[in-house]
DNA sequence: TATTGTTATACTCTATAACTATA
DNA sequence: TATAGTTATAGAGTATAACAATA
């Protein structure tokens, strides 16, 4: 094709339009303001928990100091819990608290709705192959 | 499915490595420093110049605020050029100057490249699916 | 009255490097 | 020495609302 770069604007115009309706729908519950971004470390570590700090920044490819601080925000806000990992001293063991479950569902109800309206010009079967194409990636 | 909202995680995580390994291999062409969005809308921009500013916001979705710097930036730095409009006086139309459109050249031959790294795990079957399944949406 | 674009402001996210502690 | 995580800081991107000019 040698149009690779195409694929680039298309996505990142996919991820503009779904942050931009995601921080209009999720105000409202965000009662602890853990902004965007807080909000989606959330979510990502609900499905891998209980984690290791590294894997939670591989799956969220944000860089180490970010996610620090992104970690901190979640703790203080006592929505994970950091346990010291009994294999290596250096790291912690994420897991969320039941306040952070609860939070989570909320987030992802707005979110699959949000998903569905935004994912609604194509059928079940094309989402399904867009979510393998995405992981294989 | 009912998990559409996996699907928004994976296109973060792709938007992300996107950025990030473009904006290391972006720098060392920027030199006139319009960091990763001057650089993508300049070449959203090279697709459908010569184009409105509201044309320009639709396909970037980005807020109008954001835009306005930008497309300063890339005026200040003889990029980009705007004309007025003689439908609408509100308006500008954009255009590229023949520096911009160098610029635009050596930026998606680096997308292109980066694209292709990041597409290696799918076919070009594959790819031409992923487009037009991104392109619906 | 509605729309386009601008300005101003506060906030959030990002990149980078230097640092500490453990492996 | 290498790696995991932290801290600090500068810079880039974002959301919002108020505003002026034109439609």
């Amino acid at each position: 094709m040698g149009e690779e770069y195409r694929i680039a604007h298309q996505v990142d115009r996919l991820m503009r339009r779904i942050n931009v309706s995601l921080h209009q729908r999720i105000r409202p519950i965000d009662v602890d303001r853990l902004g965007p971004l807080g909000t989606m470390v959330l979510d990502v570590l609900a499905d891998i928990e209980p984690a290791p700090i590294q894997k939670l920044n591989q799956k969220m490819a944000r860089d180490k100091s970010q996610m620090t601080r992104t970690i901190k925000l979640l703790e203080s806000k006592k929505l994970i819990v950091r346990d010291p990992s009994p294999e290596d001293g250096r790291t912690g063991i994420l897991s969320l608290t039941p306040k952070g479950r609860t939070f989570v569902q909320e987030v992802r109800r707005a979110m699959s709705e949000l998903m569905r309206e935004v994912l609604e010009p194509i059928t079940p079967e094309q989402r399904e192959q867009l979510l393998e194409l995405l992981k294989q990636l």
